[in-house]
DNA sequence: TAAATATTTTAGACAAATCTAAAAATTATT
DNA sequence: AATAATTTTTAGATTTGTCTAAAATATTTA
């Protein structure tokens, strides 16, 4: 068992090493934690003992393949939270993290699994970030252009063209947005324009030239 | 703000007062939360400073009024994951009070307002006990025999007559147990038999001599 | 490459929550 | 009422997770 503070330490970790593939510093664990390079470094020795990291002194940190599945089960935990507090409990999509921050601590394996039924095994939190299944297994989330999409296909918006103002001001009017969802209703025909509903609410019609510059996740 | 500790130290306090009403010996404390004595006194001092207790050396322990609020918002927290758990989740009836010892710490009011809604405002957690409201309101529940209640009556099971044995074992065949749901659909004009459904699973038929010794309390 | 700067670690301290052992106060017993 | 038994408190120690200040190491810069 872990406590808390381990538990904070290890996701970070991962994390801030890209997944287990990277090196990370003392420094960028202290910053992102808002604790002192110290206390990073007496946590890395206590996680180092319990093998979930590998380190040299001075040179960074690595997680190990154990602590790598006990980072993803915290993950799993705080993203399945996530879509509860949004879909069930109809939080806000910005609202939902800080409290999963918390609920991601309660360790109960049955709680977990009986979550993820409730909630129908979601495949990605409010946010678009897949959530690895009971065996730790993530969807490897590909981006498409929204454009690629056909009917019935669902996704979640992971990414938009930022460079022109006038398409972020008409997305933030049809309200589209970073981790909603959209459905694409119909394709027509004639000049691949996109019937969508947008986060199960407003349903528009978009052209496909704007549709060529929303970046989504499938997820059916 | 609370730490862990010292909300579970209030909840102890305050049940083993009987709701605030008698003094608490320092043993019985750390009897129940299995904790030495001395650690015992180490907390109600902390808890005294913070005006949440009264204390007098060697004289046992008052919860004061704030104790009282304080106290009764972590049952009422407790008890409304437990409706969750058991309803939504499907947890067993029994399954519930340890998983919701750890929720019960989870401090966001929105969290508890919107779970409360979404659950529509229950009255009873799973065991029959009832729920504060957001003001701390505790609905006072009444024991009154099965056999008082009228058609569409619903209620949950507080006790039932243990004296004899062949009662019990009818009770159990016909899944009738201490904190289940009874709706009543229909009282028999000729004999003041019920129609009640247990658990909204199984319908049956029971003598108002069985009623008769099945106290319960009414939730609607 | 030597000096300056930045990063990381060590050493020692502190608060919270617990413990053990012993002292103090209360309650029960003869 | 004196003694025995029990309960409660105190005193001092321990563990966890944090901190500060200083030392050690690594990196950057002139």
């Amino acid at each position: 068992m872990l406590s808390i503070s381990e538990e904070n330490y290890l996701k970070t970790i991962f994390n801030l090493s890209d997944s287990g593939k990277k090196q990370v510093s003392t420094n960028s664990i202290s910053k992102f934690l808002k604790t002192k390079p110290s206390s990073v470094t007496d946590m890395i020795k206590k996680l180092t003992v319990k093998k979930l990291l590998y380190h040299k002194k001075y040179k960074g940190t690595n997680i190990s393949s154990n602590g790598k599945k006990l980072a993803i089960q915290i993950i799993r935990k705080h993203r399945l939270w996530e879509v509860f507090l949004y879909e069930k409990l109809k939080f806000k999509w910005d609202e939902v993290h800080k409290i999963a921050e918390e609920l991601e601590h309660i360790s109960n394996e049955k709680l977990i699994d009986k979550l993820d039924k409730y909630l129908k095994y979601p495949k990605i939190d409010p946010h678009g970030d897949p959530i690895p299944n009971k065996d730790g297994k993530i969807d490897i989330k590909q981006i498409i252009k929204l454009s690629n999409l056909s009917i019935k296909d669902v996704c979640i918006v992971s990414n938009v063209n930022d460079e022109d103002g006038n398409l972020l001001e008409y997305l933030n009017k049809i309200k589209i947005h970073i981790g909603c969802k959209i459905k694409v209703f119909d394709v027509i025909d004639f000049d691949k324009s996109l019937e969508i509903e947008i986060d199960s609410r407003n349903k528009v019609f978009i052209s496909n030239r704007v549709a060529e510059n929303i970046l989504v996740t499938k997820i059916n």
